[in-house]
DNA sequence: CAGGATCCCGCCTGATACTG
DNA sequence: CAGTATCAGGCGGGATCCTG
């Protein structure tokens, strides 16, 4: 009994819809803010700049269901939820903050680009 | 004169543009293609399942944009054109295959924990 | 072969309001 | 505090048809 040979390139590829998931700008940037430490919906919903109530709840539902985030409800009042990562969960940071760190350190690069390319245009 | 504090996790940054550009579902699968050399335009709509002319048009256009692929067109009948990573383009492929990889790598886990989620559900 | 032009629908988004 | 519910709006993205 092997493992199916899972391929994001088959659009019918269930990790197709992995990938969408994982790599989606929400999930990147939760999994970045969990990866240092447990936080709190609020907490997250603060350090995620336009990140909106609604795709808060949403992203850490799907995390949650792929075990990848746990969820642990305080019955305090008022309640406290906390959310972690979960071992799982973990192996994704380092993937996902190498793309934030791409991201950082090839912005100016991919600026100067934009700029060469308006000027080819123009 | 340093570097401008990029910082995907404000809304108004541009890397936060350029996260969502890298990390989309296109361009990571499209990466991932020419990662194994220069491809002609229907080489790479033909690998990658699903994916319409149009968004492909449009992915290698903002990659094109971006400064990380390069386009070439050979003067032929019919045209011929070849896309190609540039350097800076090439170092997006670790990163990216990563993500892949993961993928590939837990999708069985996380099939299991959806199973799992639907079972505490029902 | 490598696209450009159009149409259109679904989802994400962004407010607002309400609850335990 | 941590959500749920709902609704209006916009745009990403798919399908289709056409062209140098």
């Amino acid at each position: 009994m092997s493992e199916p040979a899972w391929n994001p390139y088959d659009r019918n590829c269930p990790s197709r819809g992995l990938l969408d998931r994982i790599s989606s700008r929400w999930t990147i940037l939760i999994v970045g803010v969990l990866a240092e430490g447990p936080s709190r919906f609020s907490d997250i919903a603060r350090r995620v700049d336009g990140l909106s109530e609604k795709m808060l709840t949403q992203t850490l539902r799907q995390l949650e269901e792929d075990g990848l985030v746990s969820r642990t409800v305080t019955p305090s009042v008022p309640v406290r939820v906390d959310y972690e990562l979960t071992t799982d969960g973990r192996t994704l940071i380092a993937p996902l903050h190498a793309l934030e760190d791409w991201v950082v350190t090839h912005m100016s690069q991919v600026d100067q680009a934009r700029h060469s390319a308006r000027e080819a245009r123009a």
